[in-house]
DNA sequence: CTACCATCCTGGTTGC
DNA sequence: TGCAACCAGGATGGTA
């Protein structure tokens, strides 16, 4: 579900609520996620201080004074919500009641607690010792961060070098860039005026430097509102992030793109594609 | 090596 | 209203 913005929305409100607290009880209501939860899982993490949340692509690295990592997925309909003992349910004295699809609970030693929610099962967890994590075979073949300082025209070009495959498919390769996807991309691509049919191969130079921009832009906006809400997807308080109202294309079939001068009445508007199984919204118009 | 496809799973929406 | 078909923000393992 969530992409890079979401993500680091969502490691943002989970920093106050774990870092520097201990881990009172962990509870693994269900460990068939996409990848089985260990036997010891509960154990290994019970007693443990959370030392820092850091971010790798879509992936939440849960670092513990152990130097264990906690790796956190959430696939496409994970979440993690925030239940403190001061809100509103705090007359009836403890949590309000655990949904269905509530896998994973965490409760700290101040009494908060973190629930991973996951209805597909798409997301996963993992233990990984600090000093490995590099070598994890979830991280080892990851692309560049977009928004980490050396990310630039030249780096993606070198990523799209020889790819015969059209860009949009080639932006959603974890291995090309770290984080994006399908929202994200449609975007970044509508931004930088790409079409999305366009070989990634033919993406150097000008048009990578502009691609490079156009990612790094749009990501930082997203996380600026908080990440995009769509479905019931939310931030680990309950907000709503908004970025949804901004997007330009993203589910807007038949829509003008914003400041497009073409006729939407004779070109149709924005167009929906498939691309390798997803679907793909671009300005005909604006997009070469 | 690259590229495409099916697949994991459940829930919400759409259309008959 | 009931029910089936289809769609969804992701990633991977197998095949060509």
């Amino acid at each position: 579900m969530p992409e890079l913005p979401e993500v680091e929305t969502i490691r943002l409100g989970l920093i106050p609520v774990l870092v520097g607290h201990r881990l009172a009880r962990v509870r693994a209501r269900r460990r068939d996620l996409r990848v089985a939860l260990p036997d010891d899982f509960g154990q290994r993490l019970t007693g443990r201080r959370v030392e820092s949340i850091g971010r790798r692509a879509k992936f939440l690295l849960v670092t513990l004074d152990n130097d264990d990592v906690l790796m956190v997925h959430l696939g496409m309909s994970g979440r993690l919500r925030v239940v403190t003992p001061s809100g509103v349910h705090s007359h009836d004295r403890g949590a309000p009641p655990l949904a269905a699809h509530d896998h994973v609970v965490f409760t700290t030693e101040a009494g908060a607690e973190v629930r991973f929610h996951d209805p597909r099962r798409f997301g996963l967890m993992a233990l990984c010792h600090r000093e490995r994590l590099a070598e994890h075979p979830f991280l080892a073949n990851l692309g560049p961060e977009p928004l980490a300082p050396g990310f630039d025209g030249d780096a993606l070009g070198l990523r799209l070098k020889g790819r015969k495959t059209s860009i949009k498919a080639a932006l959603m390769d974890q291995r090309v860039v770290a984080g994006l996807g399908n929202i994200y991309v449609c975007e970044s691509l509508f931004r930088a005026g790409l079409s999305p049919k366009r070989t990634a191969a033919t993406v150097q130079g000008e048009r990578a430097h502009r691609l490079a921009q156009a990612i790094r832009a749009v990501l930082k906006e997203a996380i600026a509102a908080g990440g995009s809400s769509l479905r019931d997807h939310r931030q680990p308080s309950g907000e709503l992030g908004y970025f949804q109202h901004h997007f330009a294309v993203y589910g807007r079939l038949g829509e003008r793109c914003p400041g497009c001068t073409c006729d939407a009445q004779r070109t149709g508007g924005i167009r929906a594609i498939v691309q390798t199984g997803r679907s793909t919204f671009y300005c005909p118009t604006r997009q070469r």
